[in-house]
This record gives C-alpha cells, sequence and structure tokens, in this order.
RNA sequence: GGCCUGGUAGCUCAGUUGGUUAGAGCGCAGCCCUGUCACGGCUGAGGUCGUGGGUUCAAGUCCCAUCCAGGUCGCCA
C-alpha cells in the first residue's frame, strides 16, 4: 500500500500520528515560506503542510514545483489546525505537516478545473471524461448509483428473486424500438439484434419454473437521444410468476421504499394509485407530477351553452371517426399566477400550446373588480355568458388574481396540450415543484390497444404480451379501443421510471391479440413461434416489470441529465467524443462480415 | 427528419447601429509573499471569432450553406 489512511479519514483523534497519504493536488497556495497543498482521492480532501523548518530544504523545493493534478505520496504528523479550523472540510480539524514527498507522476495543465465551482460545458466534459469523472459532484453520483445497486441486489435476493443473465445478441423482434444490428461473420447476410429488453427471456424464464427473476440489465435502442435517453441503459428488470398486479406493485414499491429510506433518509408512504383513464383526464398525462394540483377540469357539458362559438364548435362535431376521440373543452386555474404570467408570457405560452399540436390557447386573466366582482379579461372572456361565467367561477374554484387557460379540441390533442401546459406552468414558470418532494404513484390500467392514425389500425399501448382484464376479452371484438390492459407503470415527479404488465400466459388469448394486431398466425409463428411454442408447454401466469436505472438514479441524484449518471455516455448524436466513436469499418472487416457500405466514407478532419 | 438555443483565449463568458489594435474573470508562466484554505500582490504569454461561401470600402457582428453541442417534437411496442 502506497498510503496509511485516505484523504477523507483523519480527524481530530488522529492527532501526533505518522501517516502517508496518496492523491491528487486540488489546490496550491504558495506563501513564499510555508506552501499549502489540498490534497484529494475520491474519500476527501486534507490539507498538507510544507513548513520549511520541518520538512527540509530539499521537500520544500520541490513543494515549490507541485503543479494542479500531480499525483503525490506523502508522509508527515497529524497535526490541530487549532483556531485555523476549516469548516468546509471534513478533516478540517488537522493538517498533515509533511516531512517526506514522492512526485508518483506529474500530470499536464487540466483543460478545466477539477472542482466544484467549475462550470463547463458538456463537450469538453465529455472529450475529457476521465478528468470530468474526477470532479466530486460525478464521483457521487457514480457512487451513489453503486449503493442502489447494491441495495436492489440485497432486496431482490431476500425476496427470494435469482439473478440470471439473458443474451445481448438475440433475434430482431419487430415493432418497438429500433435495433442495433450485428452483422453475423459465420452466417453471411444474417444480422443479430442487440437486446433493447430482456423481455421475452424473462418471460421463457417463467415457463422454465425460476419463479422470481431479477436481472440489472443492460438495453440498447437505436432511437433518438433526450435528457433520459442514452442509446445503451441499464434496466433494474424482474419478472414473477403465480402472481397479480398487486403482487408485482408491493415489490417494485419495496424496492423504492428502501432505497429513498437508506439512501435518502426519507420515508415514502404508501404509493397512490390511479387509473390511466383518471390520470389522462385529470392531469393530461400518463405520468402526472403530483408535486403540484392544478387538475384539468372537463368543460364540454359547459361549453354547449357558453356562449363561445369555439368551445361550442368544438364539443359540436359528431362525424369524427369514433377512435378519433371526441371533441372535448377542458380547462385548468393557474390559482394566483395573474401577476407572474405577463402578456408576454401568455403568448410564449400559445405558441408552447401551438408546438403540441393545439390550435390556440384561450385563456382568461381573472382580476379584482369594481364593487367586490371578478374581472374576467382576455380574448376568450368577452364572449361568455354571464350565467356560463358564474358555473367556471364554482367549477374551477375562481377568485382574483387566477389564470385560466383552456382546451378545446379532439380529447387526444386536449390531454397532450393542457398535460404539458400544467407541468410548463407548475414546474418551470410558476415554481410550484419544491426540492426534495417525492411524489410517487402508480398509474395502471392503460388501454390494451390504441388507434394509429399512421398505421391506421390499432397497435398495442404496451408490447402485445401484455393481458387485457379477463373481463374486457371479449371487447377484443366489439371494442377494441376499451379494452384495459393488466398494466402499471411507477411515476416520480412527473417522470415514468418503472413500468410492466401482466403478460398473456395462454396461446388463445395471445392470438386473439396478435389478430386484434393485425398479425396474422403464420406472421406470429415467423416472429414469436418461440415464444408461443413455449407458452403451449405450460406456461405458469406470470408479470414483471423493469425500472429505468439511470432515471432513478438521476433523480436520486438531483441530476440534470441520465448523462450525469452514467460514466460514459453518448451525445445527442450517439457520439463518444473521448473514443471518437463510431468509426468506419475497414475494407478487411467488412469483407469478413460480408458487407458493403452504401455510405460515402467521411474524411476524417 | 422538424423547431429552438448556443459555438469568440485552456475554461466560463462579454463584444453596442457593420468601423481603429477583439475584452473580462478564472486558469497558465515568471517574480514576490511563513497560516492560507476558490490565499494575496506585480508582470506576462495566450485568438483560424466552429467551417465554407456571399454582401460590403469594411464582417466576430448581416445573408446562405454546413458541422458540432444542448433542449424539444416526431420516434422510444
Amino acid at each position: 500500500m502506497l498510503r496509511t489512511h485516505t484523504c477523507g479519514d483523519l480527524r481530530a483523534a488522529h492527532l501526533d500520528q505518522t501517516v502517508t497519504l496518496a492523491g491528487w493536488v486540488q489546490n496550491r497556495r504558495d506563501h513564499g515560506g510555508i506552501i499549502f497543498i489540498d490534497l484529494r482521492d475520491r474519500a476527501g480532501i486534507t490539507q498538507i503542510t510544507f513548513d520549511p523548518d520541518i520538512c527540509g530544504p530539499a521537500v520544500h523545493d520541490l513543494a515549490n514545483k507541485l503543479r494542479s493534478e500531480w499525483v503525490l505520496q506523502i508522509s508527515g504528523a497529524v497535526r490541530s489546525r487549532g483556531d485555523k479550523t476549516n469548516p468546509n472540510l471534513a478533516t478540517g480539524a488537522i493538517e498533515v505537516f509533511a516531512t517526506a514527498l514522492t512526485v508518483l507522476n506529474k500530470a499536464e495543465t487540466p483543460p478545466f478545473e477539477i472542482d466544484e465551482h467549475a462550470k463547463v460545458g458538456e463537450e469538453v466534459r465529455l472529450k475529457y471524461r476521465f478528468l470530468d469523472l474526477r470532479r466530486p459532484a460525478m464521483q457521487r453520483n457514480l457512487i451513489l448509483r453503486h449503493q442502489a445497486v447494491k441495495l436492489a441486489r440485497d432486496y431482490f435476493d431476500a425476496n427470494g428473486f435469482i439473478e440470471i443473465e439473458t443474451p445481448i445478441l438475440c433475434k430482431h423482434t419487430p415493432g418497438g424500438a429500433r435495433n442495433y444490428l450485428v452483422p453475423s461473420r459465420v452466417h453471411p447476410g444474417s444480422f443479430y439484434a442487440l437486446a433493447e429488453s430482456p423481455q421475452l427471456f424473462k418471460q421463457l424464464l417463467m415457463v422454465s419454473g425460476y419463479d422470481r427473476y431479477v436481472q440489472i440489465a443492460r438495453c440498447f435502442r437505436d432511437e433518438d437521444l433526450r435528457q433520459d435517453r442514452q442509446p445503451e441503459f441499464t434496466q433494474i428488470d424482474l419478472e414473477m410468476s403465480f402472481i397479480d398486479m398487486d403482487d408485482i406493485m408491493t415489490i417494485g414499491e419495496g424496492l423504492v421504499r428502501g432505497l429513498w429510506k437508506k439512501l435518502m433518509n426519507h420515508e415514502l408512504p404508501p404509493l397512490r394509485r390511479m387509473t390511466y383513464a383518471e390520470a389522462m383526464a385529470s392531469y393530461g398525462s400518463d405520468k402526472p407530477d403530483l408535486r403540484f394540483a392544478m387538475p384539468i377540469v372537463d368543460l364540454s357539458d359547459w361549453a354547449k351553452d357558453c356562449g363561445f362559438s369555439v368551445f361550442q364548435s368544438a364539443v359540436a362535431a359528431t362525424d369524427r371517426p369514433s377512435h378519433a376521440g371526441r371533441g372535448v373543452v377542458r380547462a385548468l386555474n393557474a390559482k394566483g399566477a395573474n401577476e407572474q404570467l405577463s402578456r408576454r408570457t401568455l403568448d410564449q405560452l400559445t405558441e408552447f400550446a401551438k408546438g403540441l399540436g393545439a390550435k390556440g390557447l384561450a385563456w382568461i386573466k381573472v382580476a379584482a373588480g369594481a364593487e367586490g366582482k371578478l374581472d374576467w379579461q382576455g380574448p376568450a372572456a368577452k364572449n361568455i355568458s354571464d350565467a356560463a361565467r358564474e358555473a367556471l367561477r364554482v367549477r374551477l374554484d375562481v377568485a382574483a388574481g387566477d389564470v385560466l387557460f383552456f382546451g378545446a379540441d379532439v380529447e387526444k390533442t386536449v390531454c397532450s396540450v393542457l398535460g404539458a401546459l400544467r407541468v410548463e406552468l407548475g414546474v418551470n414558470r410558476l415554481g410550484l415543484a419544491k426540492p426534495n418532494d417525492w411524489q410517487f404513484l402508480w398509474v395502471h390500467s392503460a388501454p390494451l390497444f390504441e388507434w394509429s392514425e399512421e398505421a391506421q389500425q390499432f397497435v398495442a399501448v404496451h408490447h402485445p404480451f401484455t393481458a387485457p382484464y379477463a373481463e374486457d376479452i371479449d371487447r377484443i371484438q366489439t371494442d377494441r379501443g376499451h379494452v384495459r390492459s393488466k398494466s402499471y407503470d411507477m411515476v416520480l415527479n412527473g417522470c415514468e421510471i418503472g413500468g410492466g404488465s401482466i403478460r398473456i400466459h395462454d396461446a388463445e388469448t395471445q392470438g386473439k391479440v396478435f389478430a386484434a394486431l393485425g398479425i396474422s398466425a403464420e406472421d406470429a409463428q415467423r416472429k414469436f413461434g418461440f415464444l408461443l411454442h413455449a407458452l403451449s408447454f405450460g406456461a405458469p401466469p406470470h408479470g414483471g416489470m423493469a425500472f429505468g436505472l439511470d432515471r432513478l438514479i438521476m433523480l436520486m441524484a438531483g441530476a440534470e441529465s441520465i448523462r450525469d449518471v452514467v460514466a460514459f455516455p453518448k451525445t445527442q448524436r450517439a457520439r463518444d467524443e473521448m473514443l471518437d466513436c463510431p468509426t468506419p469499418a475497414g475494407d478487411r472487416q467488412l469483407k469478413e462480415l460480408h458487407l458493403v457500405t452504401a455510405a460515402p466514407i467521411q474524411a476524417k478532419a
């Protein structure tokens, strides 16, 4: 060992001991005679003092040459700092008076400073990720991630789960995310797909009788990146047999309760449960942010006679095909937001709504008027009759200072516009979401199918192996849009952090669902034959879920992006800035893989 | 693929209506300084204004194209 202690260990209890530390030069303060070095390792920072009277001229001369990020080994005695204690350091009560100094390695001047204060752009951080990861904030995030994974493994082990690895090289499955493909050398013209999730394997493991499976599983999806999406990401993936929805939810809930208790020092109440229908109606979203109220209220019946033709015509239209959704008028009340929402801001919000597919955004600013009456302001306000205003006042709990927003369109559009507006207002404009407020809930029983305008047919909301409610099975033939699925998503502060379903375990139901999705028996055999085959050999009732580990850690760490909780993430165009990857393959590699590329080879700059 | 924001010194940024030699803070280098802790003082070096084209007497600034980073919509069963 090159050290006796870490840079975070030493306290007053170690006074007068001779110790050896190793680490990086965080900072150097040279007073001409006495020199201070802050020595850093991942455990913390310790002040090293080079006093020429104690360390001697040779060591002092060397200390004079030290620079940021050099790697040192120092030995010396632990001394009290007396009244010079630094309250900002865990080791602030002591310092080490060096008597020996070894430079283990020199360092180039880093492109950015390795400390908490330095603001650095992501492009540079990613290029020098190995330096970025030296920063305490990143080290905290990765250590938190380690602790969470460790707790998860312990939790599932204690609950009888078995961790089983499944293939990453597997078969392309139609539908769902675009797969990364890997060409086969030994099978010319054929490709593996990188697993987008272990979904089918874990169902097969249930057929095999493993009963309770868990895996910290790497998944791959070739889709465009986001703040919370990387091309490779990690799921805490689980599956159970002989259970129903409630059992999975109990297990999933236990995991986050344990994580929050042990790592966030926060006791979670039992998770609230809400049906998908309720979430969409009241919050316009399948992942409502419950850190603030601002519910969406349906005013479709009110709109018929309100006097405002835009609203009246929105609910009057009856000639639409049923799957397009009915016309509705809904509203939300930004209580007391009048002062904060200027005319300019309202214009921005209107643009925001249009960007989400709204034709416009009707709003009403409510101010205190004469004689204790309310003064209704805004383009929509003047057309609304007095009686309708009074009804609005009651139904939206309107008081002076409120701002009302209306959506009038087909239900789907109104939900997505008002749902997004609600979050924009609550989180970004009005600051109603407080830090360290953890609003978990389950959103369950989503529809099994939804109409796809693009495909002009019903498609699976979740995936085609999701089980319908038994009492809804007949509707697969008669009322496809209203078949409820045994599905559940765990939502935290408006972010979907996990989800799953009970699976279909009998071939007959599976056949009905495939048929409803327009998948013929032959297609089903070709694409999922292995699964159907397995289901015919005594598949137990089963179901499961998966947590998005990266998102979970991002929220726990208070990070802005999952890139801050992934050691080596990719950029928005799925590049690795540090490796300069991907790169063109060589002719020899391509030949071995029986490939020719159609893309022009980019000349490297 | 669409829309939005950004790209100026190693880093973070400013740069007016297009006008003389493009600035600041931090970092870096040298010198000074024996109790600092994001030490302090003095001096100094450091620029293909992302790239290519255009307009103009004159472009960091205006126009077009393009690349990169980020956000967002589509997409992510």
